[in-house]
DNA sequence: GAGTTTGAAACT
DNA sequence: CAGTTTCAAACTC
């Protein structure tokens, strides 16, 4: 991570729907691999990772690719057995063995490898290890894949781009944190590839290999052995293998590449699936052109389906590879994908993103999320960027997953693509939904993913996608909408868009009006604030919704579900939100947060690191004014105590125009109203309104420069204001402090008495009849008022000296001098102007 | 928990 | 833009 510092990850969570209809077997289908009638089970997962097991001595199978993308497939299966899902990565260097099949030196050709077994092994969770091989490499990326054992329960995608040289101690963490949160069953095996050795899983994986690959290297992982050099442009992989044993806690396979090149990435898979066939089949890599080659890719139709960077994605969209697409962007950056803690936040779900885009984006708390977020239609996002789909194929009604799920895609299914990079995949009957992760090239953040799949009959799909900017992680959680079902205390998307196109829940910006039929164009703000945890709503006609979400808005859910539990015989939701709590709960992100950025748990702290608003308690606004808290933070009402409440998922069209309506009234309406000072410093944060307090002096939360615990600025209006910066504290006692500060403020508010009379003074209100400023004429209601501040802040003071009645009246006399000596000279000088 | 106070937001 | 009203949070009892 160190070496990305600076870099900001853009993670763009896009839902898509895959309409089986836009594509044709000939697509996806022809993904599929020739082994694909072998159906795999959980079981054969655990068998295969016995295999894998006795196979130790000899390693794991790593895929190798210096190039950036990777591309996972999954594939649907309506049978409850699972058949492992397809892995495709894209290989531009070399770097391969046997079975690795690297087809290009020239980087911009990109190989794509698919992977449909994933390599299992028994570990002891206690054996954790992580060895990686030292390169110079700048970032690598791994996707991991949980799901759980028992084969209940959805699997989640975890792709996780970090810098190469930190990613061993980070992914053990994440995997000791993965295996904790789950079970203690789950097994953790980190292991450092090293080139010469043939890779292990690879060999029984039954990897495919084209004989027209050229230059492939082989790169082999040798157990226990840290990597000792990485040398020569040689991808180094590091590979890290969470597998649960029996019970449906979860799966997960890390897979960490590393390579001197700066980028590297292997995708593993470890699916699990209820079945209860013992043979798990081995995982097929195979190149891009393989698969062409094989007839497993049409060229064409899935041309401009994969959102790809411009340059180095070309090969990719040639190739027409749709499902899972990993695209590495820059080469310094690094992304990590963990998962979404599904702990209880009770906060309002961030909705909204500020108005106006990018221009007030680094203040306040958000400051760590405006990073470049551009819109998917900017070239400057699809330089390099990243991108994960994560698609989940149906289930079969009634067939209850566990916590993790594999994510699938059924073979007939086709991708619809918008101009944008942005891609949706619609699977219309199903409900199924998918999210792609796109991160913007510059980026060099950590993304967090986390994939839940709900029961078959309902469209909940919750993705976590959490981004680590400027050293904040941050996470959103996707969240598709049951169009029909209320349980989710959300209403059913509205049709009211026009096809299939999806929009954003992005108030009244331009922006939004951009995107492309089917692609979803979130703006630069938009992506900041989604990554601070605000929602993304789109709304599909055609298809399931998706929403996205703070990960502390699922929960919200949950809760909601758990209360309709009880209401509804038909427990669909019920079962979602089992789902995504377990899904979600299965591997804690906040734990594995914690463990790396020991940010407090999210049960307290947002993943940004901002504490959760307190729910509201409007009764009369709808919560759809800017008095309700909630919704002036851009945030759905959650766990509030809100009565008539519009400011949620089901009321969308009010909100939307709630929404406008404030804009026109105030264009920085969503804006923070903390900001930094601009003259004292950048350190500072004020109020960029200020107050108008006048009775409380800026002493209690009625102030909102008090309540955020910023001094009242020149920004404020405020009268009696005593809420001014304190001064240094030393080594002073409590007393001498209060006194310190006391006088201080005294002195503060009289200073700025002053200055008010004298601005006052100077810009007199009224003139005479004969145009000539007479002093008298500046003696306005406001002047006296001022002056009378001025007088009491001098007695305050005097009193505070403890001066006798003498000297206060004094002082007191003199400050009215100096007062009216002020008008007079004020209105001098107007006089004279 | 009810009532009051307060100041921002909304309204005129 | 200023004054007033509305509103919800903060505060008090």
């Amino acid at each position: 991570m160190s070496i990305n510092k600076g870099q900001n990850a853009r993670a763009l969570v896009e839902p898509l729907a895959l309409d089986s209809r836009t594509l044709g077997d000939g697509d996806l289908s022809a993904l599929t691999l020739s082994h694909n009638n072998e159906q795999y089970s959980s079981n054969d997962f655990e068998a295969f990772a016995n295999i894998q097991a006795e196979l130790e001595c000899m390693n794991a199978e790593e895929v190798m690719t210096t190039d950036e993308e990777h591309i996972i497939i999954g594939r649907n299966i309506e049978t409850e057995t699972i058949v492992p899902d397809v892995e495709m990565t894209e290989v531009s260097e070399q770097a391969q063995e046997e079975h690795i099949i690297y087809t290009t030196a020239n980087q911009n050709n990109q190989n794509i490898v698919f992977q449909t077994k994933p390599t299992l092994q028994r570990l002891p969770a206690s054996t954790v290890q992580v060895k990686s091989n030292v390169g110079q490499v700048t970032q690598s990326q791994s996707i991991m894949i949980v799901s759980p054992a028992g084969g209940q329960g959805t699997s989640q995608i975890l792709k996780i781009s970090h810098p190469s040289t930190a990613s061993a101690g980070q992914l053990q963490s994440l995997a000791q944190t993965l295996i904790t949160a789950k079970s203690a069953d789950n097994i953790v095996q980190l292991r450092s590839a090293q080139p010469n050795k043939p890779v292990m899983a690879t060999s029984h994986s039954g990897n495919i290999t084209l004989g027209s690959v050229q230059n492939a290297k082989t790169v082999q992982s040798a157990i226990k052995r840290t990597a000792q050099s990485t040398s020569q442009n040689r991808n180094v992989y590091t590979k890290m293998i969470l597998a649960g044993n029996q019970t449906p806690s979860g799966q997960v396979l890390i897979t960490s590449s590393q390579n001197e090149n700066q980028q590297t990435q292997a995708i593993k898979f470890l699916n699990n699936s209820t079945s209860s066939q013992d043979v798990t089949s081995p995982a097929k890599t195979i190149t891009l052109a393989q698969a062409q080659q094989m007839g497993l890719l049409s060229t064409n139709k899935v041309q401009h389906i994969l959102p790809s960077s411009p340059q180095k994605q070309v090969s990719i969209k040639k190739k027409g590879i749709i499902v899972n697409k990993l695209v590495q962007s820059s080469s310094s950056q690094t992304s990590k994908m963990t998962l979404v803690p599904s702990n209880t936040i009770k906060s309002p779900t961030k909705i909204l993103p500020a108005p106006t885009m990018n221009t007030q984006v680094k203040t306040s708390t958000i400051s760590n999320q405006q990073s470049t977020f551009s819109s998917s239609n900017k070239s400057t996002v699809q330089q390099s960027p990243q991108k994960v789909i994560i698609r989940q194929s149906s289930l079969k009604p009634g067939t209850v997953l566990g916590s993790g799920q594999v994510i699938r895609i059924p073979a007939n299914q086709n991708i619809v693509t918008g101009s944008n990079q942005v891609h949706q995949i619609q699977m219309p009957s199903r409900q199924v939904q998918y999210v792609r992760l796109v991160s913007t090239p510059s980026s060099g953040t950590t993304n967090v993913v986390t994939v839940g799949k709900t029961k078959s009959q309902t469209t909940l799909q919750t993705v976590g996608v959490g981004q680590k900017l400027g050293g904040q992680q941050q996470i959103v959680k996707v969240v598709p909408l049951n169009t029909n079902n209320q349980s989710l205390r959300t209403v059913a998307p509205k049709a009211t868009l026009t096809g299939s196109g999806q929009r954003l829940l992005i108030p009244a910006t331009a922006t939004v009006s951009n995107q492309s039929k089917n692609a979803v164009a979130i703006p630069a703000s938009a992506l900041s604030q989604l990554a601070s945890g605000q929602a993304v709503l789109s709304t599909n006609s055609n298809v399931g919704n998706i929403v996205v979400l703070p990960a502390q808005y699922i929960q919200q859910q949950s809760a909601d579900d758990t209360k309709l539990k009880s209401q509804q015989a038909t427990s669909g939701l019920l079962s979602n939100s089992q789902n995504l709590q377990s899904s979600t709960g299965t591997i804690s992100v906040g734990s594995v947060l914690e463990n790396k950025t020991s940010q407090r748990s999210y049960t307290s702290v947002e993943p940004n690191g901002i504490r959760p608003r307190k729910p509201c308690n409007c009764t009369k606004s709808q919560c759809l004014k800017l008095y309700c808290d909630c919704f002036a933070n851009g945030e759905f009402c959650h766990m509030c105590n809100c009565n008539n409440c519009s400011n949620n998922l089901g009321n969308e069209e009010e909100r939307q125009r709630a929404i406008k309506s404030c804009l026109e009234r105030n264009p920085n309406a969503f804006r923070p109203k903390i900001g930094k000072g601009r003259e004292t410093g950048d350190d500072i944060r004020r109020h960029n309104k200020g107050c108008n307090c006048k009775r409380s002096g800026c002493l209690k939360n009625y102030c909102e420069c008090y309540e955020a615990k910023i001094p009242c600025s020149a920004n404020c209006k405020c009268i009696g204001c005593r809420n001014v910066e304190e001064p240094n504290l030393e080594k002073k006692s409590l007393k001498d402090l209060a006194e310190a500060a006391e006088v201080r403020t005294a002195q503060l508010t009289l200073n700025k008495t002053k200055l008010q009379l004298s601005e006052m003074a100077f810009r007199p209100p009224a003139t005479s009849n004969t145009g000539a400023r007479q002093p008298f004429n500046f003696l306005t209601d406001k002047v006296v008022q001022i002056t009378c501040e001025c007088l009491m802040a001098q007695a305050d003071e005097a009193e505070r000296n403890m001066f006798d009645d003498e000297t206060s009246q004094r002082l007191i006399i003199e400050e009215f001098g100096r007062c009216l000596k002020e008008i007079i000279e004020s209105a001098h000088k107007a006089e004279a102007t």
